[in-house]
RNA sequence: GGCGUCGUACCCAAGUGGCUAAGGGACCGGUUUGCAAAACCGUUAUUCGCCGGUUCGAAUCCGGCCGACGCCUCCA
């Protein structure tokens, strides 16, 4: 089946065909490094996580770039209350971002271009802009997008430019512009900025936040290219302005598919730093969360959904993904006798990837998981199953870990416990059940349980 | 004011015109087991926020209402 995407800017699903055969470029917005990522934004990195690793699958090769905002207000506030340098600051949060990233499990980008490092980029494109009449320099030199001569404005937010209404946030805005809809490309420099600036043939100063994104993009991906990737809250203004001044720049097209990952809420509520209510993952990692259980949290919702995370729902992820565990360790360990007929070919599997297919219906592919599971677990217990169905079995499993990295790693039983669990079993042997029992309650209290399966005892961490 | 999303069991969540409304968690009963765990079997929505309409037929399309929510200049 081919691949179905919901396209932002159709507001449609889409099949989804590459630009060049067999390869696709990839954008996705990356963080702002002036403080740790939440889960929030790790919902979104998630579900590009997802869309990655579903096209590597489709044995497409992908050019992944995501970004580095490491200049900003908020990054020059930040380094300013904390009293020290942006690059200190920016470097001490991008590394964050790159530990959480991969104990999420999360695949790494082909590159993560910094804005700081493409500011010559930027001027470029900029005074390409000015070139071509679509922005001014403003009486402080800071340079503006000027919206009123770019008619195409709004394909994103479905709306008309000259309906746009601004509001009280303009009024505050410390720039001077022609018009309150016009957006900064190049922000002149104030003492605020302290010593974070970069000249330009306007003068001294610093890029605005939509002009990274175009020309990183740009620059590693060309002109026209795949999917670009973002939270709902992306789609106004940034990728507007995005498309705005990438298009104006190029007179070509900027992006074939836009996809935008709807926003995560914690208990109940909208996410805000200022309420207090968002989870770090360092937070969570300090609780006992693993990166299969918030996995299985952020995908168990369809990503353009909102889904509510909430600490209560941890052991339902937990329970669920035991299960997964279960039916592999029973794959695993289960003995085959000869005479086992085959079991019926499983159409799950294919079942699996046709939801992941349709836009990501992870929920859908999570439920066809579970009737696996269970049609599996049914059919070893009826001898139904040969070496070959075991090896489908594992395999779809491992196709499964590809996918989604919900299933833990092996977990390797240290001696002491071993040890501990073959006593038991010697004194199973002699039907000592009260030495049996007492050692199992010792090993509990370690934090391992026993299982006693027809095919031996099975030992796994609590 | 403009643009847009959502409301399915105790909780989470698929399904967007047609076989008995997926699946997970939870709960209860049973089988199995030395006991436990795991697994299996069964039970939990004659009904999809409410009211109308279209249709042979709607959770699914249309209209209205109620409720929750997002965006409208720098928040993933």
């Amino acid at each position: 089946m081919t691949l179905m995407f919901y396209n932002t800017l159709s507001r449609k699903k889409e099949k989804f065909i590459p630009i060049e055969k067999n390869h696709v470029r990839l954008y996705t917005c990356g963080p702002t490094v002036y403080d740790s990522a939440h889960i929030g934004n790790f919902r979104t990195f998630l579900f590009e996580d997802l869309l990655k690793r579903l096209l590597l699958f489709k044995n497409y090769s992908v050019t992944h770039i995501m970004n580095i905002t490491d200049i900003d207000d908020k990054t020059i506030r930040r380094s300013n209350e904390d009293g020290i340098t942006l690059k200190e600051l920016t470097h001490k949060y991008t590394d964050l971002f790159f530990s959480d990233s991969t104990w999420l499990k999360i695949l790494p980008a082909d590159k993560y271009p910094k804005a700081t490092d493409h500011i010559n980029e930027m001027i470029q494109m900029i005074q390409k802009l000015l070139d071509r009449g679509f922005a001014y320099v403003a009486n402080d030199k800071s340079v503006f997008f000027k919206i009123s001569n770019y008619p195409d404005y709004g394909k994103l937010i479905y709306i008309k430019s000259n309906l746009l209404q601004s509001s009280n946030r303009i009024a505050d805005d410390e720039y001077e512009k022609d018009s309150p809809q016009d957006f900064a490309l190049w922000k002149a420099y104030k003492p605020a900025d302290g010593d974070v600036w970069w000249d330009s043939p306007w003068g001294k100063g610093r890029p605005g936040w939509h002009i990274e994104c175009s020309a990183m993009s740009m620059k590693y991906l060309g002109q026209y290219f795949d999917i670009h990737c973002g939270g709902v809250d992306n789609i106004f203004p940034h990728h507007e302005n995005e498309i705005a001044q990438s298009c104006a720049a190029t007179s070509a097209n900027f992006v074939k598919m836009w996809m935008h990952s709807e926003h995560l809420q914690i208990e109940g509520d909208k996410m805000s730093k200022s309420e207090g209510n968002f989870y770090r993952i360092e937070d969570l990692k300090k609780q006992g969360y693993t990166p299969e259980v918030i996995r299985f949290l952020l995908l168990n919702g369809h990503y353009r959904t909102k889904l509510n995370f909430s600490l209560s729902k941890r052991t339902e992820a937990e329970q669920a993904i035991q299960r997964i565990i279960n039916i592999k360790s029973k794959l695993k360990t289960f003995k085959i006798k000869e005479e086992n007929k085959s079991g019926p070919i499983s159409e799950h599997q294919k079942n699996f990837i046709s939801a992941l297919e349709d836009d990501l219906d992870t929920p859908k592919a999570l439920a066809i998981l579970y009737i696996w599971i269970k049609d599996t677990f049914k059919e070893i217990d009826k001898n139904n199953f040969n070496k070959i169905n075991v090896q489908a079995g594992l395999n779809f499993l491992e196709v499964v870990e590809n996918l989604l990295g919900i299933i833990p790693p092996k977990i390797n039983i240290p001696e002491k416990i071993q040890k501990l669990v073959d006593k038991r079993l010697y004194a199973k042997k002699k039907k000592n059940w009260e030495v049996a029992d007492l050692i199992r309650q010792e090993l509990i209290d370690l934090g391992w349980k026993l299982e006693d399966t027809v095919d031996g005892t099975v030992c796994k961490p609590i």
